[in-house]
DNA sequence: AAAAATCTGTTGCAATTGCAACATCGGAGG
DNA sequence: CCTCCGATGTTGCAATTGCAACAGATTTTT
């Protein structure tokens, strides 16, 4: 992919894109499946962009018990602004999980003013502030439903968070499998799987793969 | 308190603060208290900053029940970027809990540039880039915390990030009344109750009101 | 100082959940 | 076509949790 296709540059014109490009001097590097991108135990002056492939954002613990914090497909950014734990009690580290290009940006560049390109510059920081806050909301989804008290409760909440997303006319589906659901439910599969079956058969709902629909007012079990 | 005191203007001098100001041209506004100071369904153009006195952002779901996401003390920002919940099941009112002094500034004033004052104004971009990171930071360890699966985890889990947040040589400290830390843990407080008393009966835990002491290698109950 | 309201601490019981074990399904690769 | 492997679906049982009710303790109001 261009780095001027890329979500932070969106809405700039590609000559102002290429301007603003020298203006930055990304730094564009290639790395081999496997292979670490980046490693981060406090703050990072850089922003990295996933150009092309699939990394991960790996967080190991105090004891090196390692968890995925996140995939970072294309398009996708980290560093920077984006490092979610700055503790001393884990590390993060960025890897790739296939080939992957990735473009490197100082967090300088783009807050400082240049002389050129003031416009698109601002567009820029626009951009930025407006990734930074899809990622607070989806925080703040993902908590929504992680303090529902009971299995169901988040479940629901979690379903009728990705209803509300899916445009009108459309049927609503589930981005996970169900393992990886009740990964992201944080609770036992198995106990997941439980409370699916009781919502089917009450007719709360109804799944075919992952396309669902929930009823409102169901019948109580 | 002084606008320019605020952390979003943190670094930049007394005078091209005041210059800022009269390109940003704030309104200052004063609440009652019990009073509403703003209202999202959608996204904001605006940037609020609470100047004195202490206001909270609340939800109202579809059904109309209300719950509390932030307390918004002084030097608190709301509005704009910092609104959670954009979604069309429920609405974000913003309301004063005590007479309040609040600062707003469009949005737009931020990210554009402007003829004036060039360098401080890229130091407020890097505040509000710094505060919207420190959100997600926030946001990203009270998932960590309600993704273990039993109270005691939650808990021991909880402590730990604030005893690594706890300056060497000071007793760490809970910033929340029992009650309290149980909604934040999302968990029944009586269960949280036996909880502690347990974690203080095998040794694992110290507590004298809010300062505590954590024992790793605890000895199994 | 008394009264009211709120927070803390405890406990029995019922409901929910995690865990483990197992059966079934479906795709990937030999 | 068969085998392997991971995901799905089910169930019994033990552990955890929510709930409700109650008794101090502490704080705030009158």
């Amino acid at each position: 992919m261009l780095p001027e296709d890329n979500i932070l540059f969106r809405g700039v014109s590609q000559e102002d894109c290429q301007r603003m490009m020298s203006c930055f001097n990304p730094e564009i590097r290639n790395y081999k499946s496997g292979s670490r991108i980046a490693e981060y135990s406090g703050n990072s002056d850089r922003i990295g962009i996933v150009l092309s492939g699939t990394a991960v954002m790996v967080r190991y613990d105090i004891n090196g018990v390692r968890s995925i914090i996140e995939s970072l497909s294309e398009q996708a950014i980290f560093g920077a602004y984006f490092t979610y734990f700055p503790s001393v009690r884990s590390m993060i580290e960025i890897a790739a999980e296939t080939d992957c290009e990735i473009m490197f940006v100082r967090r300088s560049e783009i807050t400082k003013r240049c002389e050129n390109a003031c416009r698109c510059h601002s567009k820029v920081v626009e951009n930025l502030l407006e990734l930074m806050s899809d990622k607070a909301i989806n925080l703040s989804e993902r908590i929504e439903v992680l303090s529902q008290r009971t299995i169901e409760d988040k479940l629901i909440s979690c379903l009728q968070i990705i209803e509300d997303k899916t445009p009108k006319g459309r049927t609503p589906q589930i981005p996970f499998s169900t393992t990886a659901l009740s990964d992201y439910l944080c609770v036992n599969r198995s106990a997941l799987q439980r409370e699916i079956t009781r919502l089917k058969r009450n007719g709360t709902l109804t799944i075919s793969k992952r396309k669902f629909k929930l009823f409102r007012n169901p019948e109580q079990d």
